[in-house]
DNA sequence: GAACGCGTGGGTAACGTTACCCAAATCGGC
DNA sequence: GCCGATTTGGGTAACGTTACCCACGCGTTC
């Protein structure tokens, strides 16, 4: 049925056929020094020709993986694949490859996706959001050159990318308080300690003297999410005439709960999301957001990692400032409002 | 600055901590034949107190990795996450872990990240869409216990799970057709060989005496792609009043270049997508698709990759019979139609 | 009571690569 | 032409785990 499975070419099949020893085929692999141009020529031919390729279990024994593990709070957030897209860039003209793990629904099950990656040796660690205690991130980082992107809190362990969310959230808060919008609500990710967009949401709010509007809904920054945060707001008295989503992946939920309900956006609510993903542009959905540059913040992640794994292990903090971008989603609230 | 980082407790440490061998601790981390019920307790409780963990490098020298390789053409196309969400429900009460890795742009850097998988020794891998030649699986297969999602080549080496095409590009296009529609075009993925949907759109489109305005544009199934198949329409004369895309995503490329163009949906363009993504439910959008079943396609990829890494190697083909979802982008063409 | 089978557990040799160290050859400067 | 430095290449011992095989003790069977 199967052909045989002949036994996979090892670095002592090449040394054999190029006609030197292993340790001189291992230099070449990883471009170390120590080999002249004509042996590292005969080695590289070798290996063509025996179509050789080295094994990440056995490199992993003593030396790196070229791995580079990334750790996403879960796959349908399209504002990851920006991210990515950097990252990838960073890392084409390298050896490294990312490998990536999804972060399941809570801390616990994130926990265990990051002892997945460092189980397999990951030389570099990027954690998207990560949900998980910050002590806990200081240990893994103490194990493996880490990166976390989107978290305000500093550490001298890992290095920090991310944005200004202060500056984001001001952005929305006040474009919808600027169109007239008193009654704004927020719905958000809850992360004991991490809320900066709904902390300075309300912030914004009380500097307009509407504390007594603000109304908080915290769940995931999944669609669900959204869709559960925002289905309880037309059921308020009032009801509230506008949304900051803190994801645009949450305001499409919200939409589809908007929908449900009845409301016409933005003609009876004005939704507004974060991270001004491509769908947000859609025309048919025109969502105002705030726009992030994933792909320069995946870049520079991928930078530091590599940073990381040749050596540095001073912190480094990098800072994206967002811009506003508003969209049709967003309108002056209806005249009846009371 | 940083703590020591101290030596990584290994199968040895437990051993002594136990009083028993690194055979016996082996034995009890796989669940294998000849360790007393005694002996497992004390294993397992020097294994909680040390914070154990095994090495998937040191393991993948011998056995398995308890990796499972995932091997999707992007992330953003939001049907991927629904055949994720099936896998890992299969997985999770198993000891293995998945990773993805994307393929990229061309069939070349698809075929790198494949083998990036097998030099990671996964002990499965599911490919997702491939588009690298069918040898190429086939080779692949040969290395590594496969899984091959969304292909209709047969083959006696992996497993197959798919989708009948056949059916939901024949329901697609009847629906178009049945709404009175004449001028169908069809953007789809250009795979040489491998375009079931497109073959299946011109055969129906013949069945209806429409041979005449066959119009296929194949790109990739992008957004992008979607978008530049679908931009050269409204310049054609005369424009199609209806379009199938062969992917949700792709049709979401196409809405943004009608609405470049001016046209209205499903007034002047009537869009129809493939995959009934979550997005294509958004009221916005509100796209008529096909119904494929991602998580049980997911869940039975995982469930026939477990079979196959425990020694099952007669191939199976698991096919899932789609269901069309008309939603408001799809109705009669306009009266002026000539 | 000897032979046998079975259930447990251990000893040991791999697996493929790299880090470390040492030897030989070559080079450059006086 | 000699000495030290540098460049090049090799030998070998890990790395942590599992596969394989063997030993022991106990119960069961002729």
């Amino acid at each position: 049925m199967s052909t045989r499975q002949r036994r996979r070419v090892t670095i002592a099949d090449v040394a054999r056929q190029a006609g030197v020893s292993t340790t001189a085929v291992s230099k070449v692999l990883r471009s170390a020094y120590g080999v002249s141009p004509a042996t590292r020529d005969r080695v590289r031919a070798a290996i063509d020709e025996l179509g050789y390729r080295p094994r990440a279990a056995a490199r992993g024994m003593r030396g790196r993986t070229y791995t580079i593990g990334v750790l996403l709070p879960d796959l349908r957030n399209p504002f990851f694949p920006d991210i990515l897209d950097g990252l990838y860039e960073q890392l084409a003209a390298t050896d490294y490859q990312a490998i990536i793990v999804t972060g399941g629904p809570d801390a616990k099950a994130e926990s265990r996706a990051i002892d997945a990656l460092v189980d397999r040796q990951v030389d570099g660690l990027l954690m998207v959001a990560p949900r998980v205690a910050r002590a806990r991130l200081e240990e893994v980082a103490g194990q493996v050159p880490s990166v976390v992107l989107g978290l305000h809190e500093k550490s001298a362990r890992y290095d920090t990318v991310l944005d200004d969310d202060e500056v984001g959230a001001e952005l929305v808060v006040r474009h919808l308080i600027g169109l007239g919008h008193r009654r704004v609500a927020h719905i958000g990710r809850r992360a004991v300690g991490r809320e900066i967009r709904a902390a300075t949401y309300a912030r914004v709010m009380r500097e307009h003297g509407l504390e007594e509007e603000v109304a908080v809904a915290m769940t995931s920054c999944s669609e669900e999410g959204g869709h559960e945060g925002a289905r309880e707001l037309p059921a308020r008295s009032p009801c509230p005439t506008a949304i900051f989503a803190g994801a645009d992946q949450a305001a499409f939920g919200a939409l589809r709960a908007l929908h449900e309900a009845g409301l016409a956006v933005p003609a009876d609510v004005s939704p507004a999301g974060y991270d001004n993903t491509r769908l947000a542009a859609l025309s048919q959905i025109s969502l105002t957001s705030v726009d992030q540059d994933g792909a320069v913040m995946g870049r520079t992640a991928g930078r530091l990692l590599l940073e990381r794994v040749e050596g540095r292990t001073t912190a480094v903090r990098f800072l994206v400032t967002p811009a506003l971008v508003p969209r049709r989603s967003t309108a002056p609230p209806p005249d009846d409002v009371n």
